[in-house]
DNA sequence: CCAAGTTATTACGATTATCATAATCGGATA
DNA sequence: TATCCGATTATGATAATCGTAATAACTTGG
């Protein structure tokens, strides 16, 4: 298959590709950590828990995603994650370099000069 | 201006982008540190030394660049990081991630099912 | 009602990446 | 030769990621 590290790859960039996926998600409809595991696996991709939920808790903490729980549900229920208006300040910046990178390096447009 | 944690948010995401810029722009012409620092100042992020050049040097480990510095140039002679076969083949993912990444979140469409 | 799976999250210790800052090196300038 | 500039290196602290195991609550079958 590939000849390189993809265990590398995965955490220096993919999972930072995959964080925008989550947000611009949790923009639509809730995101939850166990649709995040599946949704990646099905993509061929694996990445453990221990990097997922600690993610999700994080951008919770920045303010970027809220989480509601059933009050009811216990110590493991589960956690849905949706945007707030910070996050989706957050998502909007990342919109606009993900058009950049896109329009450099597939498209292969020269940067734009700031004159 | 944002009212969100920049600093969190280079770190986690955008970082993880400007190495794919870097290997973009290996591919066609060699790199050096100091030009990534300033290209990227140049844009209104700021990102340290201590970021950047274990960066550069993670990549060459990992055989996704090669190095070049003038022999006579002493210890701190500038280095000169370009494009491998290897680092090609993860710059073809990376192009191929940041073209669904677009689709999705700047485009808005829908993920392409696995049937 | 109990045992066994299923769906989820949490805990944890080890490893790796990132940060800010200071130090260093060598060439150019004056 | 003293100083500045372009670059890289060193370093110690902090933060993110990894794999694995533990936990908790529901569901399902006997």
């Amino acid at each position: 298959m590939n000849s390189f590290d993809m265990k590398a790859l995965q955490r220096e960039i993919l999972l930072g590709f995959w964080k925008v996926h989550v947000l611009h998600h949790a923009s639509e409809r809730p995101v939850i950590g166990q649709w995040m595991i599946q949704e990646l696996r099905r993509h061929g991709y694996d990445v453990s828990p221990g990097t997922i939920y600690p993610l999700l808790a994080r951008m919770e903490e920045r303010g970027w995603l809220k989480c509601t729980t059933d009050p009811d549900g216990g110590l493991r229920a589960r956690k849905e994650y949706s945007m707030t208006r910070k996050g989706q300040e957050v998502l909007d910046l990342l919109r606009k370099q993900a058009e950049e990178l896109y329009r450099e390096v597939v498209l292969g447009e020269d940067e734009k000069e700031t004159e």
